[in-house]
DNA sequence: ACTGGTCGTAACTATTACTGTTACGTCAGT
DNA sequence: ACTGACGTAACAGTAATAGTTACGACCAGT
């Protein structure tokens, strides 16, 4: 699979300014998360502007701004960040339309539909029984 | 995500030959199964060539050879295919170290690997749970 | 032993997605 | 007004997938 780091740095971000606002502090700065996530504030504002488009944070402009949690890190499940971030099926289907004219090429397409659906619930299933606190709880743990 | 087609085009050869095989001919080239996929006969032996190597199917040189079946389709699982052709992990981790200096920096990433094995886990058990009859099965019925 | 058909594989191109980076407009608190 | 941060466009680099051509290796049948 070509596995990308976005739901990884989503997840981090969100749990960086969630410690970072339990510490009294009012707004996290993209170059703050990006400083900690060792990456661009730039790639920090595109993935948080999607889960803002989500309704999972919120954020403030001017000066002095920042981002917010829009809700309790323990009411943010990683299926919520994963639907946020994440467009297209886990598994693709042929390129270009198989051949009709035969059996398989004819039928494959309904048949592996209906199992990418049960894999694609068995993967929400277990991205919905995780929540970001619980993440961030366990990152405080293993020290 | 990046989705591809590579456990699609896998399933696709798998049940061509075995449907084939089911008719009386001994083995199938990747001409005939490219045809019916509607893509290039070298693709198919790269994906081919990789069931090869983990043992799901033979390949036969020479003239009037081709491909065939190393166990039935019924033994044969999503899961086997799965880990003939796909390497990664699902989720990836930073790209570059994160901050190992920030507390969520330094416990991000063992903490996501114990989330991400559970995410694995139930994906495995659910591909586990279906074998290229089955779908072959579905493509023959679904007319 | 020759021929013909098929696999095995290298090499190249095109497409796509992700990531990193620079740049600059927009906005709001001081 | 000034300042600091977001919002976003634009571009380059990297990597994986997919498609294609080409050709050597191999072997059944003659």
């Amino acid at each position: 699979m070509s596995a990308n780091s976005r739901l990884t740095v989503a997840v981090h971000a969100l749990a960086w300014v969630g410690l970072y606002q339990s510490r009294g502090y009012a707004v996290a700065t993209s170059e703050q998360i990006a400083d900690s996530a060792n990456t661009n504030p730039v790639v920090i504002r595109r993935l948080l502007g999607e889960l803002r488009a989500a309704g999972l944070v919120h954020a403030q402009r001017g000066a002095g701004a920042g981002w917010m949690l829009a809700r309790d890190l323990a009411e943010i499940t990683l299926l919520d960040v994963y639907d946020a971030i994440e467009s297209g099926p886990l598994f693709g289907m042929h390129r270009a339309e198989p051949n009709q004219d035969c059996v398989v090429g004819a039928g494959i397409q309904p048949a592996l539909k209906s199992v990418y659906g049960r894999l694609d619930q068995a993967l929400r299933a277990e991205l919905a029984a995780t929540n970001v606190a619980d993440v961030l709880k366990d990152v405080l743990t293993t020290r």
